[in-house]
DNA sequence: CCTATCTTGAACTGATCAGTTCAAGATGCA
DNA sequence: TGCATCTTGAACTGATCAGTTCAAGATAGG
């Protein structure tokens, strides 16, 4: 209505996710969130509240982010459940290789972290691992793998998913984290190959 | 000589890596260090210098313990390949399930943290991991697998093992951490059937 | 031009942090 | 008992933290 028009919200809620992505939330403070954002820190508590709802905010806006693009990978191949598990994990490495953005993960620091962070932020990042589990069930199912096995695997593939953040930041080689891909694939492939 | 008996350094720094494995780095004031060792902020530092330098003691007494631990599980069945990574997984699978200690794993909470923490800290934790990596991949070469599935091999165990720390951090219950371990065995022992 | 409304920078508050210092107290030895 | 030596608690320093406040400035509608 009046007064100079706003910033762009997208925009300094990625920077933000990114900062937190990078630094995890104990090592970011706020004035490091008024750096890479651009905005003043009454700016920032005037549109997102304090560092809580912010890092809230920004897990949500990673979980959505890559939740589509899993969907998608998992999608795209549903009657090939080997390509479609492929194209999951490349999702992952793909964002690893991403020089625009971090690597690691952010719903992995959040839960490594968990203990010292706030209960509600804790478990939206178990919210988020939880719905990763449901999309992998869901499509190793659609595969007619059976029951138990699509379950197990979901487990499985969710944790090395989740490794490569933790090997990424240990600075392994995209080679290697490829690697750790590689023979869980084959062990799905063995599974798939023995299905009734 | 004089004065009263000085504290036990060993039940100290136990109580100080717990601290530190329980809350991380940053997440751990001096404060909360002094109390957890029952020392002094003076005692602490007269004993172990600044903070930094009692990390990486911690850092190197987690390394050790648990180094002989996983040295003795791949020893221990160095003629059964399949059973001797089986123990060593057995020996984070029984870290995680001890009440008496934290679950995740300290190494793997420094390389998320990384960023964050002293160029010396980081480098001291990617050694550990370098350091367990050379111990798998000695273990399975001495299993008679192929140079190369030796090495790919330890690379995804070591990821994996690593998956159990931020999967344990989520609440994941003990039968899905053995889900996750028995879908890369049965990777394993399809590697090992097909070996020449 | 004028005024109402929003943004912004900077300063301030109370808390906590790592690290240091030092005097008081406890202890063992002679 | 008395002395030498170590431990300990508490206070202090300078820095940083999250969160709040407010006046100055910028803008758009009238």
């Amino acid at each position: 209505m009046a007064g100079k028009k706003q910033f762009d919200v997208g925009i300094a809620l990625d920077a933000a996710m990114v900062q937190f992505w990078r630094a995890g939330y104990a090592d970011t403070s706020l004035d490091d969130l008024s750096r890479t954002t651009g905005l003043n820190r009454s700016s920032i508590y005037s549109s997102f509240g304090d560092k809580d709802s912010l890092y809230l905010r920004c897990l949500d806006r990673y979980a959505a982010r890559y939740g589509t693009r899993y969907d998608q990978a998992l999608s795209g191949s549903s009657e090939e459940p080997l390509q479609a598990v492929r194209a999951f994990f490349e999702v992952t490495l793909q964002r690893i290789a991403d020089p625009d953005v971090p690597g690691g993960c952010l719903i992995a620091q959040t839960a490594m972290a968990a203990p010292a962070l706030s209960p509600t932020i804790a478990a939206r990042a178990n919210e988020a691992l939880d719905f990763q589990h449901a999309r992998l069930r869901t499509a190793l199912k659609a595969a007619r793998l059976a029951e138990r096995d699509a379950d197990d695997f979901a487990v499985h593939i969710v944790a090395v998913n989740q490794s490569l953040a933790v090997m990424s930041k240990t600075g392994a080689s995209h080679e290697r984290l490829r690697t750790v891909v590689d023979i869980s694939m084959s062990a799905l492939a063995h599974a798939l190959h023995a299905r009734s």
